[in-house]
DNA sequence: TAGATTGTTAATCGATTAACAATC
DNA sequence: TAGATTGTTAATCGATTAACAATC
C-alpha cells in the first residue's frame, strides 16, 4: 500500500466517511450505500465521494454501490486505525490535565479507534514523577527513550506559546512524525512530519467576523 | 462596512495577521512592516497577504509597508473584536466543564479578545441553578430569553452527538449566528449561521493516516 | 530622484463538479 | 435485459501566485 501525495483534503473527508459507516455497521442493518447517500451523510458531494475513495482502489459495484462493511474496513485499513496508536501528552497543565482527563481516555473504548496514551512530560521538577490518571508524568529529557520504548506514533503539545516549537522539535528528532498542536502558535516542520492544530483563539475571531453589525 | 461574500478562506486568515501585529506590538517598536515579513510570520506568501488585505481597503502605503498599529486596529474592526463578545455555552458535562475552567476564562483578559462567558445550558434538572465557575447553569427552556436579555452572539455546543442538532437548533432559533461546536456530527444550519468545528476523532484520524507503515 | 513595496490584473494551479461509458 | 451506479475523463470553478504599473 504505498499511494504517494494524495492530497491532504482527499485525507481530511476520509473519517467522515468512516464515521458514516460506523454508523450504519451499528444501527442499522444496511449492508451497501451508494455514493449519493454517502455524499448526503458526510456532507459531501457524490462526484467527490466517488473520486476520492477511487484513489486507493476499486471498492465499489457499479449499479449496486459499495458494501458497508468491506469499505468501513478499507477505510480502516487506508487510515492506520487497525494498529494501535499509542500517543503522548506534553504540557501537563491545566488544558493538558483536562485533555487527559476527559477527551484522551474517552477515545480508549472507541469503535473504530485504538488510541492508547501512555506517556505525558512536563519540564517542572515538580510534577514529574507525579501520575494523572494512572499515567506517568517525564522529564523532557527522556523524550528520545520513551519514543522508542513505547513505539509513540501521536504527540499531543498542551504547553503554552512560547515553549511550543521546542518540544516539537524535541519530538520530531526522537522519530515522531504526527503532532496535534493545541498551543497558539504555527509550528515549523519538516514536511515529513504532519501537524493539526486546534487553535480556539483562531476560529473565535474568525466567529467574530460573521456576528450581523446590528441586533439580531 | 459591507463587504458582501469574501470567501471564507480570506477570513480564516485574517487572525493570524493579527496574532502577528499583536506580537510586533507588544514585543517589539516596529512600527512598519511589508507584506513581505508579515507573510514569513503568518506562514503565507506576500501577494496572498495583499491581496487579502486589498478587500477590506488600501492599508499600506507602496514603497514603505503597512503601519502596525494601524493594521492591528482595522484588522480588529473587521473581525469585530472591538464590541464585546457575550458567549454561551451548552453541555455542562465533562468537557463543557473543563472549557469553562480552562479555555474560555482565559480568553476573559486577553489584548485583542473582548469574551464574556454569561450564560451555561444544561438539559439536566440537577444542573440547573446550580454554579460553574460562578456562572449560573441554565435550563434549555430559558435559552430564548437569555440570547435575549444577554445579547448573546456566540454559543459553544459541549453535548453528545445526538443532543447536538436539537441544542443547535434551538440557539438558531433564538437568533444566534455563530456556533462553536465540540459534538463530533456535522451540524446542519442556514447559511446565515456560521458554525466552527474542533472534532478531535476527526483530527486524530487524519493524523494517523500519517504514520509510516514502518518503524521510524 | 532612486529604491522599495503596494494594489491589482493576468496566469497558474489545484480541487470540485458534470458527464458518461463501462458494467454489475 | 433494463435500471442503476460505479470509475474516470473532461469542464468548471475558485484560490493562489506571478508580474508589474502606480506611487510613496
Amino acid at each position: 500500500m504505498r499511494w504517494n501525495k494524495i492530497s491532504d483534503a482527499v485525507i481530511r473527508r476520509l473519517p467522515l466517511y468512516l464515521r458514516v459507516l460506523d454508523e450504519l455497521a451499528n444501527e442499522s442493518d444496511t449492508a451497501l450505500i451508494s455514493s449519493q447517500e454517502l455524499g448526503v451523510k458526510a456532507g459531501v458531494g457524490p462526484a467527490l465521494v466517488r473520486k476520492d475513495l477511487a484513489w486507493f482502489g476499486e471498492f465499489g459495484k457499479q449499479g449496486v454501490g459499495y458494501d458497508v462493511g468491506f469499505l468501513r474496513n478499507e477505510l480502516r485499513k487506508i487510515l492506520n486505525l487497525e494498529q494501535e496508536l499509542t500517543v503522548a501528552l506534553v504540557g501537563v497543565g491545566s488544558l493538558g490535565e483536562a485533555l487527559v482527563r476527559y477527551h484522551l481516555k474517552r477515545y480508549a473504548d472507541n469503535d473504530s479507534f485504538n488510541l492508547r496514551l501512555v506517556a505525558l512530560f512536563d519540564s517542572d521538577p515538580a510534577k514529574v514523577g507525579t501520575l494523572v490518571e494512572g499515567i506517568p508524568v517525564m522529564s523532557l529529557e527522556d523524550i528520545p527513550r520513551i519514543v522508542e520504548e513505547e513505539q509513540i506514533k501521536i504527540v499531543v503539545v498542551a504547553v503554552p506559546a512560547d515553549g511550543a516549537q521546542d518540544v516539537a522539535n524535541r519530538f520530531i528528532r526522537a522519530g515522531v512524525k504526527c503532532i496535534l498542536n493545541y498551543a497558539p502558535v504555527k509550528l515549523t516542520t519538516p514536511d515529513t512530519v504532519q501537524v493539526a492544530s486546534v487553535d480556539l483563539s483562531l476560529e473565535l475571531q474568525r466567529l467574530a467576523y460573521y456576528i450581523p453589525k446590528h441586533p439580531n
